[in-house]
DNA sequence: CACTTAGTTTAGAACTATTATAAAGTAGTT
DNA sequence: AACTACTTTATAATAGTTCTAAACTAAGTG
């Protein structure tokens, strides 16, 4: 077993919780994405290749998918889709919207955008979120 | 050439000036699309599916695929990701918004959502367009 | 109204994102 | 230390979509 102090506690935990043991891979996995102050987005390709780049030995996609996939179920991440039909994944699971701009995703703090209207659920239906995109292009 | 009344001049309108030339595969792909008196949600998998069902002689995949995208380039379409990474096309065209309920597309009519608020776009950025997605689930 | 040419159709190959498989390896319990 | 269930990995498979190139056709030209 690797050393593995208290400081990847939380890491683990996630992983425990979303019904994972905490393998090397999986523990850096978990450390990668949440060891940030800053919401992070990301395909799984983007994190694949922007952890394995550095590694030599490196983690296999099956791993990385399992991986994302696990921790989205046990709600450690938000999954959305982007227009080119991949799944972008991200770490701010707090209810937000977001910017659309190129190909770049920037969030929008819930409490930036609120409704005058909104839509009755049809019959026999309720509403479980609501998700706004704000797509933007560049001045001029 | 097949005969072909004015009935169609409206269908091979929109072909022409999405820059296609008026084929048969083609004209009865925009028919199919836009001879109908409510909006229409499909993925191109579908629209083969259920156009090649009644024909004896089928319309190729990428007929499909070129005449949707030149459709929507010309802006005869709408484009949106369903939550499986598939895009979904929308005959109606005017600015509106989705529920999405189990794979289903449902849609909002524009004024049936108002802001009260919406944030800025960043610098040297302006909004294009605001898209609500209202996802549904079942009562109780 | 034949001729020509640029655009079109098609089957099938290629590609990309993702999921499945199964053999070799490992965590964690006993 | 040994066992068992879970993991990792390379690889194959799948789904949606795009590309390719050969055969075909619309529509302008003389």
């Amino acid at each position: 077993m690797p050393k593995m102090n208290n400081k990847n506690k939380i890491f683990i935990d996630k992983l425990r919780s979303s019904g994972l043991r905490p393998t090397n891979q999986r523990v850096e996995i978990s450390k990668f994405l949440f060891n940030r102050k800053k919401t992070f987005h990301f395909t799984v390709e983007e994190l694949k290749n922007s952890m394995n780049l550095k590694r030599s030995k490196k983690i296999s996609t099956a791993t990385f998918y399992n991986t994302v996939h696990a921790l989205k179920s046990a709600g450690y991440l938000k999954e959305f889709s982007l227009e080119n039909n991949t799944s972008c994944y991200d770490t701010n699971i707090t209810s937000h919207h977001h910017f659309f701009d190129n190909g770049k995703v920037i969030d929008i703090k819930s409490d930036k955008i609120t409704f005058k209207k909104l839509p009755e659920a049809p019959k026999g239906k309720k509403i479980k979120n609501v998700e706004v995109v704000i797509r933007l292009e560049n001045n001029n």
